[in-house]
Parts: structure tokens; C-alpha cells; sequence
DNA sequence: CGTCAGATTGATATTCATCAAGATCGGTGG
DNA sequence: CCACCGATCTTGATGAATATCAATCTGACG
């Protein structure tokens, strides 16, 4: 069994029960693995692709990008996350996709996609949940953006990335690595840099969160998710029949 | 043929091509509409709801809530919006879904939803699609809240209704009903109720645009989409084989 | 005529972006 | 080993953008 699968396996199991049967529909997709460099682009905005993705290790983004060059992230992807799904639908991408670390990423023919929503309904319902969630996951985030003070989005940033990366077995104890540097962390919350710099200052000093060398550790997650009044609903990451 | 169904072949119908067979499971789709009060609610969060809807008339938002009873309304929708696809897979609501004028909503269960991923693989990739703009819709929202300009955001906001209206057929010349309070649209933009009135009046002075007695007049779409930069490929207009 | 919702205005305080320097650190060539 | 360099983080100063507060205005309607 590939990694893609298994990573895949693992996050649909969190939503509903998988059947043998999903289980040899999954492992009959091909995955083809290809690896970028940091800050590659993964997908191109205005490109067709006819594979989509999922990231197999490292941090990804999704990104809009303005004229006048700047740019602003609406989503980060993990380990797990079938981040272009959407491309196979949508045929032209509306945004680009890029590593933001050394990553790891499974292509799977839209071909393959579209011969799985023709033989397995309930794996089809699955992948649609996924994109579905990432619709949430980004409802959420202009929510964030709109309403929230710095402080706030960076702790649900922060709580998000601690639930999700548990997911797929990514929090050691009660730490993450997290290797972004500021300006991407700015880009995605929409904040200047030098605002980002003070507002990471800002939650190191609640102690509620640790953040040094690339890696983030929660103190105290209660705290941290009142802080910013986090609630993983949004997530679904309840298993459901589906 | 109900209205509801007829609304949403023209919408998808903007995307592909429907086969007769298409048409025919279309067809067989049962709505319930129902009629909600301005300012009401049409779906609760953290609801479990059984059906999912489609707007027939009126407008609505997704909102999400804060604590101080503050709100981001994350999205708006028109007729022919299939808002509500999204708790068919996610079951539990992570926002709610708002009237924001008179509105005259579709009900079709979820059995049957899940009856059509089993029976018209290409009418659930088609809804699935439409599921995918939203995100697309929303994920421009959330680069617009970050890095626009209040009168970008407003521009586009704008650009993007006259676009949409239009598929639906609820553009007449170059005007479209748009009875919104600015508090509204304040929540949309993630601007204060002052500051959007006073870039209401910025983009007034632009002569751009007419907003009036709840109706918007783009006079000139071609000069306000370069302001705001609107690109209209993340709505997904052009048929295509999906 | 009074009332109410919504739009508008002016004044002020706060938040945030921008600009311009440092500081820090790892890597690299001599 | 050490001086230098570039990338990143940090800091301080300043001004612009935006929120907040408190009126006032307007039009619909009983």
C-alpha cells in the first residue's frame, strides 16, 4: 500500500467507516509521487491539470496573488490532505498551489477520480466531504481574517494545525514542526510582516504556546482554544455514515 | 418541472452539458419550499439537518457567530444556490445559513441526494462541482478580507453579483435588486458600519456604480473589474466535460 | 405629529502598515 | 579560524487606515 493511500486511509477513516470494498477501491488508485522544493509551485493558477494531489509530507498552500505581487495565503495543507481534489472539478485552476517546505506530493489521474465516482458512491461521498471541509476549513479562515484580532487568528491557526496534524500523527507530545518563516505566516492572515513579528511576540508572551527553531509547542491547548474560541466542529471530524 | 429544479439545470447548465438522462434524475428530485422571514434563520449551527436546500428567491449568507455576537457573513447566495449541499456530507452544521431578504428556499432530503451519487455519477459530479465553487467563492473572499482595499472588496463584492445575477437571469440591463441594510454588508466585507457606509460612498463617487433605493447600476463593469481586479474564472462559467 | 429603522456625519482613539535600522545566525570563502 | 554575507527576525518611529462613539438626518408609516 502506498504512503498517499495509507495517509488517505487514515484521514477518511476519521469521517465513516470504510468497507473492504472502499478499502480495494482505494488501493486501486496510482499514485505518482513527485517531490518540490520550498516555495515551488505545486499548481499553477489558469493551469489544467489532469491529476490531482494530495501531500505526502511537508506544508503546502493555497494562494491568491494580487498585481502588485503581494499575496494572500487562504489555506494551509498537511500531510494527508488531497489538496487538489478541487482541481478535479474545477478543470482551470482559480489559485496556485505551493510548497512552502521541501514537500512530497501523489498525483492520481482525474481519470481514476472519475472512474471511482462511477463504481464506489460512498468513496465519491468521502472525497466530496474532504473538499467540502476544506470549504468549511476556509469559511473559517475569512471568518478569522474578518472578525478576529491578530492574536486570535494566530492562536486558531495554531489550535487548527495541533488538531489536524494529531489526525494524521504529526503532534509529538505537545509540540509540531512548523518550519514557516513570518512573512508567510503574515500572508496567511492577512497582516503585515512586521504586525505578524509583534502578534508572535504578543502569544509567546501568554505562555500559552511556545515557538522556537521551527517547531510550536502548545501549553495549554484548553486555554488556547478559549483564547480564541476554537471549536473543531467546522473539522467534521466525527465519524459519520456518510 | 418545479422551479427550484428548473433554476438549478440553468445553473448547471452554465458548466456542462445535461444529457437527457441528466434531466431525467434532475427531474426526479422532490422539493419542499418553504418561505423564511428577513433576518431569519434557515439553517442553525451545530443543526443535524435531514434536507439540503436551494434559495428559489431572495438572498441569504452563511454567517458564523463570535462570542460578542459580532458576525462574519462568509458568503452570500442568490437564486439557484444550492447553499446547503454542504451538510449532505458534513451532517453537523459548523455555520448557520441566513435570510437576508424574503426568501423562498428548496428542501430536497438527503435520502435523496445519496440515492443520486448511486444512480448519476455525472449529476454528483456536477453538484459536487458546485459545491467546489463555493469554496472557490469562498477562498476569494477570504484573499479579498486580507488584502484588498475597502473599495476593492465593495468593488468586487459588486462584480461578482452582476456576474452571478446575471447566469440566473436577475440582471436587467445593467442593474440588479440588491435591498441589503450597509450593517450587512459591513459583515461581508469585515469593515466596521461606518467605514462601509463611507466606502459605499467612495465607490458612489467613482460613478462606477449606482446604488440606490436597493438597486445597484454597474455603469461601467469593464472599468470596476480592473479596479478590483476581478477575474471570473473562479466561478467556473464555462461548460465543460466534467 | 411622533416613532423607528437605517443612513450619514464629525470627532476621536486605536490598530495596523510602512519605513528604516539593527540584531542574530548559519553558511561560506579566504 | 575568522570576516563577511544573506536571510530572517526584531525594534522603534511615524503616519495612514479603520474602529468607535455620539449625534444628526431622512423617509416610511401608524
Amino acid at each position: 500500500m502506498s504512503q498517499g493511500v495509507e495517509l488517505l486511509r487514515k484521514v477518511l477513516a476519521h469521517r465513516d467507516r470504510l468497507s473492504a470494498e472502499d478499502l480495494v477501491s482505494l488501493n486501486a488508485l496510482t499514485f505518482r509521487v513527485e517531490n518540490f522544493a520550498r516555495g515551488s509551485e505545486i499548481i499553477a493558477e489558469h493551469s489544467r491539470p489532469d491529476a490531482s494531489c494530495l501531500i505526502v509530507s511537508g506544508l503546502a498552500a493555497r494562494a491568491v496573488f494580487q498585481a502588485d505581487g503581494t499575496r494572500q495565503l487562504t489555506a494551509l495543507h498537511i500531510a494527508g490532505d488531497f489538496v487538489d481534489l478541487h482541481g478535479f472539478l474545477l478543470k482551470t485552476m482559480d489559485h496556485s498551489v505551493m510548497a512552502l517546505t521541501k514537500s512530497s506530493v501523489a498525483f492520481v489521474p482525474h481519470e481514476q477520480l472519475a472512474d471511482l465516482t462511477r463504481k464506489s458512491p460512498h468513496l465519491t461521498r468521502l472525497l466530496w466531504l474532504m473538499t467540502v471541509v476544506d470549504a468549511a476549513v476556509q469559511r473559517r479562515m475569512t471568518a478569522l481574517i474578518g472578525r478576529y484580532t491578530p492574536l486570535q487568528r494566530l492562536a486558531h491557526l495554531i489550535c487548527e494545525l495541533y488538531v489536524r496534524l494529531g489526525v494524521v500523527g504529526l503532534v509529538d507530545g505537545q509540540s509540531f514542526g512548523f518550519p514557516i518563516r513570518q512573512a508567510e505566516v503574515a500572508d496567511l492572515l492577512g497582516l503585515s510582516l512586521v504586525h505578524t513579528n509583534r502578534t508572535i511576540q504578543d502569544i509567546r508572551a501568554t505562555k500559552l504556546v511556545a515557538w522556537a527553531d521551527g517547531r510550536i509547542t502548545v501549553a495549554d491547548f484548553a486555554k488556547l482554544s478559549t483564547l480564541c474560541h476554537f471549536d473543531p466542529t467546522y473539522l467534521s471530524l466525527r465519524p459519520e455514515k456518510r
